[in-house]
RNA sequence: GCACCCAUGGCUCAAUGGAUAGAGCAGCUGACUUCUAAUCAGCAGGUUGGGCGUUCGAGUCGCUCUGGGUGCGCCA
């Protein structure tokens, strides 16, 4: 449909530019709500009626005469209701068309796009909260390299943090353990996981030992041992952990960078060069923050501190190097060597502050991306509203985005929740409608928990429907549901809108759901099946018109349908709006449910309208799989 | 105080300024000797928080009020 479009606008400005100004970006189609009205609908009689102060009925007309011969593929073209020029096409051939161009390639853009998403602290297990960020991000990353564009996922590793210095704080001084000892605890992260909320509660008001951690802070920042040795054994195991995590579900990364690295290699410098060359970056006037360096932040107005009147610089500074650097504003890069081994060999690689063994050719390929998404909750709408900021300024090129905040909502729980899994929450926040997710007070649900925990149920689902499986089998199905279940939640909803997190909606596996997806998929691959290869010589000779009225209708509805996935999956990527595909993807599968409960097609006698069903099976098959690897979900063999 | 975000059936959410505001859950009724009932069909449920405005057309845009949330440090 994409081309289709394309082409169409093409024609239509051709055929009306003698009488009517108008640009190609100006026309719009949209696929009409009722299928009287056609096809396809435009609206610009609208458009035109302002610019020419004319009636936009009159206009319809006007166009319709003037383009109604130009299109091989459209039967009819009419005008309704004051304004819409709606077009029907041939039938036949809009079957043809999509069904023969079902598996055209996409084009390459020739762009680099870097992805940054997870970018957990390395001091804990991952939770929810988490694993809303990584199933958006991962899902943008497919989705981009769906429309041709290469993509390096980075997750950006808080190696130097506060919160590292937690736990190093807490396994060191608190429990007075050893590198030794701590390198023999089994599943670090869980352990951490407690430490962490223990060392929170501790120092929430103890002044002393809020010096001493702030000591400790420094001494990992300048690589002083033991603290710099136990942070980073910790930080790169629980990194690993997350990584394991994540990879259960599908989600991977290509490049790990250290904030450590950042700070060794003065990243900051180059990068203070340019704002201060810019006047970006200047002295501020302001006696309160004397000899400081400031960004005017314009939108508020506000002076943003970025180097302190000490010198130092604050936590703004090394993400807008960090963002630089990523974009390819620096002379400056990161040594590289290999970090993490997927099963098929693949590897993470990880920043490193000096030359090390790795093939030379791998390091000069990261980084330098034409495009930046940084997937980060928006709770740091500000900062990045800076860096976005300072990015517009630099490119003075204002219509080619180089620079997005992909921000979405945070991860609450109910109030119900909390309780029932115990959580010791404050006066304050029982008044609230939803409880906060905190890593530091151990408010979430672990991501390990609510994975074995979807799993459970699928298997008990599993095991019902499917007494004469193996029990590999069942487990392997049912981890599949888990996952499908778990990325479709998380991604269905608006990225504004907060998820009020309850294990009764994420274990919910009927309506809509990652499971009735799955559901819908296996069912068509079980059809087909039962018709065997031989019978899925489908040839040129399809003919629409052979169906009933009723069916024709049907067919046609799922088919336009399905025609729009290159469309959608372009308009979910402009408007930073992910949820689009798996909407997408749940009304192909409604429609497609509804067809296979009022048309047979294993039994059907008529030869050729049976082709015309398992044609439109294949071609739903065909988008349902595009759609799945996009949205992360995978293909169960049975359900 | 300033900035940003949100408000749509009982609940959770859709809707690209466009035609009669759609789904799922919960409730009720019905469909498995017929391609998997994790499915499907039907019933019921709406003044899109209030007001004003822009527009041929507003749930969507602007202003305003109300209610909720988030952010705003020489912390990270």
């Amino acid at each position: 449909m994409k081309y289709i479009q394309e082409t169409m606008k093409e024609s239509i400005i051709t055929a009306i530019n003698e009488k009517f100004d108008i640009q190609k970006d100006e026309i719009e189609f949209s696929i009409p709500p009722k299928r009287d009205f056609g096809d396809l609908s435009t609206t610009i009689p609208f458009i035109l009626a302002k610019k020419h102060k004319q009636k936009p009925f009159l206009i319809g007309k006007e166009i319709i005469e003037l383009i109604k011969d130009k299109f091989s593929f459209v039967d009819d073209i009419k005008l309704a209701n004051g304004g819409f020029i709606n077009f029907y096409f041939n039938k036949n051939y809009f079957l043809k068309d999509i069904f023969s161009n079902k598996d055209r390639a996409i084009e390459k853009t020739g762009r680099k796009i870097i992805v940054e998403h997870t970018s957990i602290n390395p001091n804990k297990s991952a939770h929810i909260g988490h694993l809303r960020n990584s199933c958006l991000g991962d899902t943008l990353v497919k989705a981009l390299e769906y429309t041709g564009n290469e993509v390096e996922i980075q997750n950006y590793i808080d190696d130097t943090g506060i919160q590292l210095a937690d736990v190093v704080w807490g396994v060191l001084k608190h429990q007075n353990k050893t590198l030794d000892e701590i390198k023999k605890i089994d599943n670090l992260s869980s352990y951490l996981w407690k430490l962490y909320t223990e060392v929170h509660k501790l120092s929430d008001d103890d002044g002393i030992l809020l010096e001493q951690k702030k000591t400790l802070h420094q001494r990992i920042e300048d690589k002083k041992n033991p603290e710099y040795e136990m942070g980073d054994f910790i930080s790169k195991a629980v990194t690993t952990d997350h990584i394991n995590v994540m990879n259960k579900l599908g989600i991977r990364y290509d490049l790990l960078i250290k904030e450590s690295d950042i700070i060794t290699l003065d990243f900051f410098k180059e990068a203070s060069e340019i704002l201060k060359k810019t006047g970006i970056m200047y002295l501020s006037d302001d006696p309160k923050k004397e000899n400081c360096w400031v960004i005017k932040y314009k939108k508020e107005n506000i002076e943003k501190i970025i180097i302190r009147s000490n010198g130092t610089i604050t936590y703004i500074g090394k993400d807008i190097a960090y963002t630089l650097w990523k974009i390819g504003h620096f002379t400056k890069d990161f040594f590289y060597t290999a970090f993490y081994k997927y099963e098929d060999e693949k590897t993470i690689y990880i920043s490193e502050d000096k030359k090390t063994d790795t093939d030379d050719k791998l390091m000069n390929n990261f980084g330098k991306a034409d495009m930046v998404y940084n997937v980060i909750d928006t709770r740091q709408s500000y900062l990045q509203n800076i860096i976005l900021q300072i990015l517009n300024t630099l490119s003075n090129n204002t219509n080619s985005r180089n620079f997005s905040h992909f921000s979405y909502e945070m991860v609450a729980l109910t109030q119900n929740c909390a309780k029932e899994m115990g959580f010791d929450i404050s006066e304050e926040q029982k008044e609230k409608s939803f409880v906060e997710v905190s890593g530091r007070k151990g408010i979430a649900i672990k991501a390990d928990d609510l994975i074995d925990r979807m799993k459970n149920k699928a298997l008990i689902e599993v095991e019902k429907r499917n007494t004469d499986l193996k029990k590999e089998q069942i487990n392997s199905i049912a981890e599949k549901i888990a996952i499908g279940a778990l990325r479709y939640f998380m991604i269905k909803y608006n990225s504004k809108s907060l998820i009020v997190f309850d294990f009764d909606e994420v274990l919910a596996f009927e309506g809509d759901t990652g499971p009735y997806l799955q559901y819908t998929l296996v069912r068509i691959n079980s059809i087909l099946n039962k018709i065997g290869d031989d019978n899925l010589n489908i040839g040129d000779n399809l003919n629409i018109d052979l169906l009933e009225k009723d069916e024709l209708s049907d067919y046609y509805n799922n088919l336009l349908n399905l025609s729009l996935l290159e469309h959608q999956i372009d308009f979910a990527i402009k408007s930073d709006e992910i949820s689009l595909i798996s909407n997408y993807t749940y009304s192909i599968c409604q429609k497609f449910n509804n067809y296979y409960h009022k048309y047979p097609i294993v039994s059907e006698k008529n030869k050729e309208i049976k082709n015309l069903r398992i044609s439109l099976l294949l071609l739903t098959k065909n988008r349902l799989e595009k759609l799945f690897s996009i949205l992360g979900i995978p293909v169960p063999e049975r359900m």
